[in-house]
DNA sequence: GTCTATACAGCGATAGAC
DNA sequence: GTCTATCGCTGTATAGAC
């Protein structure tokens, strides 16, 4: 996160046009671009000039442009830590703070959550990466906020995490309103009800 | 819907090559091609192949790209009549009767609402126009579900139908295990009571 | 109305000088 | 490592013969 410690010893300080400046550059150029336009509509070309370099530059850091794209959404988070979260709070509260969580991960116009959601749609590589996400980060390290996971514990799991994802495609894809008008903590309060059902079933 | 009558009397039954014939062949390959592969990855060369026709003859009917896609995406149902039939069912079955509704929107291969989410991921036109059929349509056609629709109800319908449209994303276009291999049918009876709460909600 | 042929543009990717 | 120049491809769209 914080500009890394030097592995041996670095010489001096490091001033613009130093190499891991760059790659920083196009890769958040590359996230706002995946997430604004998608894969196929992104361009290297565009991507460059927003990273301030040069085209080939970012073939010879990244290879090709799927390089590039698989390079951006490299996880920086840990799931892990995401639910323990979530499962610290009160039983009864999980909802809204399942809703708060979920909404995050695909919110923010760099959001590397919405760049996949948004490239998965014509891009099967990105989808199957979407995919493997929510059936196991979010499956197996999940459960653990459910009351009751024996009980259909992964649909139940599942169902919650696409109806916070169905809310971000409404929300920042297509820009619904009320909702692409409101904020998160609102909107997690809204859906707190029917995301509680799915962590907490009465029957 | 059927092979519609004849404006003042058609000389003869219509023979392959008709003109009418030709633009539902290609209406029907661009659905399909449409929403297995977004806007942008289908081509009209694989489009008028798949009818059976000249790329160029595709241009013909439909001026461009984008007249075509405008024109297979015209609503061929009514959406008052798709409502009006959630409404007729008693109120506590409501839920299940709207999931399957609002799901069977976005089910089946040539699907107009499939076609138009995937391509509304990277195109703001067809982004417009969902979010105009979700506004609109389902806003001021969809309130009569409701059991209270003086009590947020405007919210309440949105996310109801934005937690189908998630499922229907993880479903058909991510393929999220096990929504992808499961039955509409089962699926509307797990989804149920989470819809139902916003059709009737307990407070 | 339907075809062949082609113009025109934008893309990813490569080669090679510096 | 970075740049210029360019290749090769694919796509939309058009012109004009039939």
């Amino acid at each position: 996160m914080s500009p890394r410690p030097a592995p041996e010893a670095r010489r001096a300080g490091r001033r613009p046009g130093d190499p891991d400046d760059t790659r920083r550059a196009i890769l958040d150029a590359a996230r706002r671009a995946f997430a604004a336009s998608g894969f196929d509509r992104a361009t290297i070309r565009a991507i460059a000039a927003d990273a301030g370099v040069d085209p080939a530059s970012v073939m010879h850091h990244f290879g090709n442009k799927r390089g590039l794209f698989v390079a951006a959404h490299e996880l920086p988070d840990d799931p892990v830590a995401l639910f323990s979260q979530i499962a610290a709070v009160p039983l009864s509260e999980r909802g809204h703070a399942a809703a708060l969580t979920y909404l995050r991960l695909f919110a923010g116009e760099s959001s590397a959550g919405l760049s996949l959601l948004r490239a998965a749609a014509s891009d099967e590589h990105a989808a199957a990466t979407l995919r493997e996400f929510i059936e196991h980060a979010i499956l197996t390290v999940g459960v653990k906020i459910l009351a009751r996971p024996e009980q259909d514990g992964e649909l139940r799991l599942t169902l919650l995490a696409t109806h916070l994802m169905g809310i971000a495609v409404a929300r920042q894809v297509l820009g619904v309103r009320p909702l692409a008008t409101c904020d998160l903590e609102t909107l997690a309060r809204a859906v707190a009800p029917a995301v509680q059902h799915y962590i907490d079933p009465p029957g």
